[in-house]
DNA sequence: TTATTTTGATATAACGTTATATCAATCGTC
DNA sequence: GACGATTGATATAACGTTATATCAAAATAA
């Protein structure tokens, strides 16, 4: 087992000086064309590569960006990493994602470990009831952060949201005009700002149409909360005809609740998800949903963090996506 | 705003040299409490945190493991990872996870710039049609690796699977023994290794019975391919009375197919999945399926990497996870 | 009392790079 | 043929740590 190859190994092999192999393996300074085969002709032989830790100090440049999400399994997320990458790696940077299962704690010690590895930048989704002592300590280390999904309360990051407010006052609207009155909103925590976006939406467009009565429902955003909430809501809401869900999987779980009670989702009680994941599209009855483009958040996200590591001081940014209300099969007119 | 603190000037800040510093924040040497005290303190004011790069390149030690892998929205890698994040937490590492999207390409790209970055050990299942050059490159660089699920076929690295052929071996029997005898492997891609150990568990269940038709489906594992693909399994083969399926969710697709085609999956077809993820559960009918324990899984790769990184000249070590046949309502007696 | 060990701290060098400054040799110009 | 400009290389120092060696002072032993 012969040692690791360094610039040292490689400017001996090569017979010439470290900072010459330095030079030739970046492509920068001023090379012959002879030496530059030399030295690159022993990298190849020796299975050189430099070590990004020592380069990195040196040069003060991180390549490598960090994303830290609450639900690494999530398919929306997934494609918003997609994006990220697909982008970042054009401009030679290395994309890691952490998982924080959204839980401050994996949270604090990822985020500690992260600081301690000096990455170039971090693209967040911060968990649930982040602490400010945690966005303190980001802060201190003056990172380059972007938030997504979620915005921070305590702290002014770059961030990109989806359009919240807008698409669920689109489909409730859409739901009034089919004839809707008793309108529920389903599922999410209490907490969560994202969902208070939503509630907004759901209000203001039951608001501007007469309906006073405006029933949130709170549940986890699992199939199987969905499965077991709905027959809970039902119970105690008898008379509600269409639902507006915090997100697909819940809206899922009520299609199945509701068939093993015979009764059809879009018939018997219409339903409307969000996020647009795959088995949306493919359940039977098909969902309507709000589809959002996770793919062109992530190229968003990707192109804000470069700017923000390109020009730490300017004025923090904040957009928003656009979403679409897809119509399939679990919306009809109220009967 | 301040510049970023080093040992240099927590030294300082402290009135100690910077050795002392660095003892204090590590907790060795011979260090009297009163310094202690005046260095923590200082450490606690300055929001000192050790730079990761400098003290791994000095020291050796490299506290960091990656994982790359095919699918990182894939419900039971997230389950692995949790595994492998709440074990190596535990010894002061950070786990990062990089998605190969099992493409090779990407992968590549993706282990070129791992390699760089110096990181303490891999945990990896490689992209399909990994070819020998990639695998070349990590052994060049003898970087502790465990790969799992898919095997490499040019190297040996430590390698934690499932117990594949075992599984299928089982689940095909427990179908014959219900009195099915036109049983297809349905779905998986020709290339997969683990597929193919999945088929020969499979074909030797029949032959073991003396059933002759061996018939084998190739299709992608998602929902979408089993709705597709069902149809044009059934028009070829229109005997067919039960599934084992290589994945849940094209099992899950193919149950979605059959419904909507008026047939009740378990009554009309007895369908098996692979994996056990929430959804199989959850669906309509309760899907069948091999359940594998991939949080277990991911705890016995964590303890797999800390082994090879303690003595890298260990010989490799392989070793399978036991799975579990979850009889749901979708196998049903041979009518 | 003197010799020896222990304690608590520090000086120095090294990890593998890259930025900067320097320098000899070659080139072009008038 | 003397001058500055360009070319191609190198020497040196620095990034922020930690390992090793060293050292004075205090504590213990003889």
């Amino acid at each position: 087992m012969t040692k690791k190859p360094n610039l040292k190994t490689l400017a001996q092999a090569a017979g010439v000086s470290v900072p010459t192999a330095s030079q030739v393996m970046r492509g920068t300074g001023r090379i012959s064309e002879e030496t530059r085969k030399k030295v690159l002709k022993a990298a190849e032989r020796l299975h050189y590569v430099p070590d990004g830790r020592a380069a990195s100090m040196r040069s003060g440049e991180k390549r490598e960006i960090g994303m830290l999400i609450h639900r690494i399994s999530n398919p929306f997320n997934a494609e918003v990493i997609s994006g990220v990458s697909d982008h970042l790696e054009g401009h030679g940077y290395l994309v890691s994602i952490l998982d924080s299962r959204d839980d401050v704690q994996h949270q604090k010690k990822n985020l500690e470990a992260f600081i301690r590895s000096s990455r170039g930048g971090l693209i967040w989704v911060p968990a649930h009831d982040t602490p400010k002592t945690t966005i303190d300590m980001l802060r201190t280390h003056s990172i380059p952060t972007v938030t997504f999904l979620r915005q921070s309360k305590f702290a002014q990051f770059d961030h990109i949201g989806l359009k919240n407010t807008e698409a669920t006052y689109t489909a409730t609207r859409h739901l009034i005009e089919l004839g809707h009155r008793r309108i529920v909103y389903f599922g999410g925590e209490p907490h969560s700002d994202v969902r208070q976006e939503r509630i907004e939406g759901f209000k203001s467009a039951l608001t501007e149409y007469g309906i006073d009565q405006h029933v949130v429902w709170d549940a986890p955003d699992d199939k199987s909360s969905g499965v077991n909430e709905l027959h809970q809501l039902l119970k105690q809401h008898p008379d509600t005809t269409a639902l507006i869900c915090n997100g697909d999987m819940i809206a899922l779980g009520a299609c199945f609740a509701l068939q093993k009670t015979g009764k059809a989702p879009g018939k018997d009680l219409s339903i409307i998800g969000f996020d647009d994941v795959q088995d949306a599209a493919l359940a039977t009855p098909a969902l309507s949903t709000i589809s959002t483009h996770p793919y062109e958040l992530g190229t968003l996200l990707a192109k804000t963090i470069l700017d923000r590591i390109a020009d730490p001081l300017q004025p923090v940014k904040t957009s928003q996506i656009e979403t679409q209300l897809i119509l399939r099969e679990t919306t009809a007119p109220a009967t």
